[in-house]
Formats: C-alpha cells, structure tokens, sequence
DNA sequence: TAGCCCATGTAATGAGTTACATGATTCA
DNA sequence: TGAATCATGTAACTCATTACATGGGCTA
C-alpha cells in the first residue's frame, strides 16, 4: 500500500516515466524504499485507472517513446490524506541481525567473515549516499534556493547516512566482541558435531564450550556502554 | 524465505509451538522481525512436510493440547547452510522516512506532529527493549553462564537499542530543523492552494515560498554536522 | 558482437496481511 | 458477562519477486 504513495510523491514534484520513478527508486528513495519495474508498471497503470495520475505518449529521439504521468487533483488529495494519517508502527524485517541471532550455529571463522562482509555492504550504501548527497548539496548553493522539498529529503538523507554510518560501527564493536568470546564456539572442526546435541540444550544441560559468565564480564560491560543498568556493581 | 529461518533457528535451540514461536517474534525477535500466527502455522505445516522440522502433540492441563515441533537433522543442515551463505543486500523499507521524504506536502504544524507522534512510537520500542535486556542481564548474571547464543543475541539487541535511540535522536533534531524553517511552508491555511501549482514547479518555476539558502545555510550545516564535505568555506 | 541502457510490459510464483472460524479457561 | 490468553487453523486478498518477452540504440 505505501508504494503507490512513493509514486504519487514523486508525480507531486515532477512528471515522470515508470521508467524514471525507478531510477529514483535505486538513487534517494533506496534511503527508504526499493522496488522492481515489474512491480511499478501494473501499479501505475492501477493508478491511471483510479484517476489519481494521468499519462501521456511523448516521443523521444534515439529513445523508445515514453508515457509520461502526471498527478492529478484527486492524486494530490489521496497523497496528502494518507501524510496527514497518524504514523504506521514501524515494522522490522533485518535478515542480516535474524542471521546474527542465530550465529552461534556456525564455526567462529564464519561469524567473523559474515560480519566483515556485511559491513562491506553497509559502507558500500554509504558512499553512494554520501555521493548523492554531496552532488545535492553542491546543487543547492549554486543555485542558492531552499524549499520545504529539499529540506525534508536532506533529512531523510542524513537519517540514511546515519543509520549506515551507526550499522559500520556495530559491525567492528561485535567483531571484536566475538573475537574476544572465541572460545564460545569451540573448536571450529567440532562445529558439526556440537550442533547435533544442541537439542538436549534447553533442558538446562550446559552447552560443551559454556564459560562462566564472570569471565567476560568486563567485555560484555564495555561492549554494551551505558545501555546496560548494572544495579549492584562497584566499578 | 527468511520466515522459515527464523523458526528453524529458534527451534535450533528450543523445542516449540506455533504459539510459541509467535510470542518470541513478538518478544526478543521482534528487533528483526515480525509474523502473524496465520503465516506461522502454514509454514510449520510445509516444514514438517520437507522433514526439516517434526511435531509431537502435547496435551495440557486446563489449556488446549500443543503441537510441539523439533528441529530435525536436515533442518540443522539447511539452517547452517542459510547462515553460511553470503549476505543479503538490506532492502530497505520505511514508511516513516517515506512519509517524511514527502511531508512539504503538508502544512508545518502537521509536519511537527507526525515527528513527533513517530518520536514516542520508537520510544515505546526503546523502553520495551530495555525491559528484555534488563531481565535477560539479570539472569545471566544469577545463573552465572556465557554461551555464544547469548552472545549474540544480547549483540541483536544492542543493536535494536542504538537503532532507536538514534532514531528518537533524529525526530529532535529533525523537529528542531523544521521549527527553524518554518517560513517554507507559507501559512498553513494556503497549503492546500500551495499543491495545486507545484506541478510547474519542475520547469524550475521557484515555489512561493522558497528563501535563498544563504538564509539558512548555518541552520543547516550545524543539523548536519559532519555528515557534509563543505569544500570551500571557512568555518 | 556482446552486453548495457532505454522503455514497457505479462505471467507465475512466493510472501504477507486481514478476516473468519472454533473453543476452552482465566481474570476483572 | 465480557475480555483476554491459550491454541490451531483456513480463505481471500494484496503485495512483492523472478522469469519471460520485445526491440532499438550505444559503447567497448
């Protein structure tokens, strides 16, 4: 239901092509939202259908000819209802963290490769983001104005950036808290093996490589900052 | 996809219900993903069909019989291979930013609002992890054991905290922005009228209530930070 | 000459949500 | 007595992804 409103967002501030909405799709809007062609052409056309965009064939030179969409009034009317509705609760789906979660499954070596590859993809986003927003910014002092427009995408940009730059860093602060746990895991070649009696584990049977807490308590502190609230502790 | 891992990873540890399973999506799990009971169930069904996942029925004293399931070999074996294989790229949805991306759309007092009211949505999720981590800190340290499960769900949760802290972080920031410039939405009564001719606005026609940036530029580089590469400029 | 960009779609399949259906117990 | 919790599901529908289909122009 809120891709049909990223497009009537779009159509609000300029005329475009299916074709065009998704490559805002794959440049500022990833910040926020993604989609496929194949998703974005029935939905327009279920638009132009309910009259909130109309289109038009403009023909272009070199180019296969283009249908042009434009919003219209019940379109604007639409769009804004659905901004002055109250917030959606947001809902989560990371499957990187569910993979996080579920870690303990896999040989050590392997936590650590997957951690470093995922910031990699998350440092990635990133310099794209900041690309785009160093173009943007540039753009906005050469041309010296400032709308409500580009007020409220530069905020959503630099929520974007952010979220990238925050992600990076829990990736290195978890590596090094894995790697100063190792021994949690065991010997990597008996990973196969201590993962066939992990179903005896819930009856409160020790798992072979479980060390005493104490132990990496002052790991576990640092790692978490000030997020804990360590009742009880003299440090 | 990533729903059946979700279950087999849970069941990698514990024995379970659909009910049960639900209530940890809606618990510690909730920080990366979220399911109704009428995706669960159907799914349990095709898992036990594909033999990666085995059912017992249970009954109960003064409450209905339980379907209790039990990860089998093959599934350990495709929740492995699931962790082992590379990352997925994050695919990004957020209605909020998306909403907010498009919030010129709306009067300024609306704006304020809806930030606002998104603010203490992320704040009830902030306080109710800190609720889970609090109890889980607590029993760690009474029972006196690390496991890697531990530690890498309690690295999830560490996460989910930071990602709603920053978060509420943003909304303030982001509310103070707004208030600073105010003036680009015009009066709030005209808003309306605002929208109906900002389909020129593409052809570079300046909005009515557009300033120059210099106007704000300070506003803008403290909101920032360092998140911007000024070049150029001394400050 | 192979592959990418432009441009628009359909078809099949998979994932996710909302509504409906049932029925016992427990708590206010 | 009504609402919430426990417990399992089906049906209808919407949303999202992958694969298929077509075809001209541009670039390495």
């Amino acid at each position: 239901m809120s891709l049909r409103y990223g497009i009537l967002g779009f159509l609000s501030k300029w005329e475009a092509s299916g074709y065009d909405i998704k490559r805002e799709f794959d440049d500022v809007m990833s910040v926020f939202w993604h989609s496929h062609l194949s998703q974005i052409y029935p939905e327009l056309n279920k638009l132009e259908k309910e009259e909130l965009i109309s289109s038009e064939l403009v023909p272009q030179a070199g180019k296969p000819d283009k249908k042009v969409y434009t919003i219209t009034r019940k379109g604007r009317e639409w769009l804004m209802n659905w901004l002055l509705a109250p917030p959606e609760a947001p809902k989560m789906k990371d499957v990187f963290l569910m993979q996080t979660f579920f870690m303990d499954n896999i040989p050590v070596g392997e936590v650590l490769l997957k951690l470093q590859m995922y910031k990699k993809e998350r440092q990635q986003r990133l310099d794209k983001m900041r690309e785009i927003i160093q173009i943007r910014w540039e753009s906005i002092k050469e041309r010296n104005v400032m709308k409500a427009r580009i007020l409220m995408s530069t905020a959503v940009l630099k929520r974007g950036m952010e979220q990238e730059i925050q992600y990076i860093k829990w990736c290195e602060e978890t590596i090094r808290l894995v790697e100063a746990c190792k021994n949690l895991w065991g010997k990597e070649e008996a990973a196969q093996t201590q993962n066939t009696y992990a179903e005896t584990e819930h009856a409160e049977v020790p798992f072979p490589t479980a060390v005493s807490f104490s132990e990496v308590e002052d790991i576990f502190l640092e790692y978490f900052g000030d997020l804990i609230d360590d009742k009880g502790r003299n440090r």
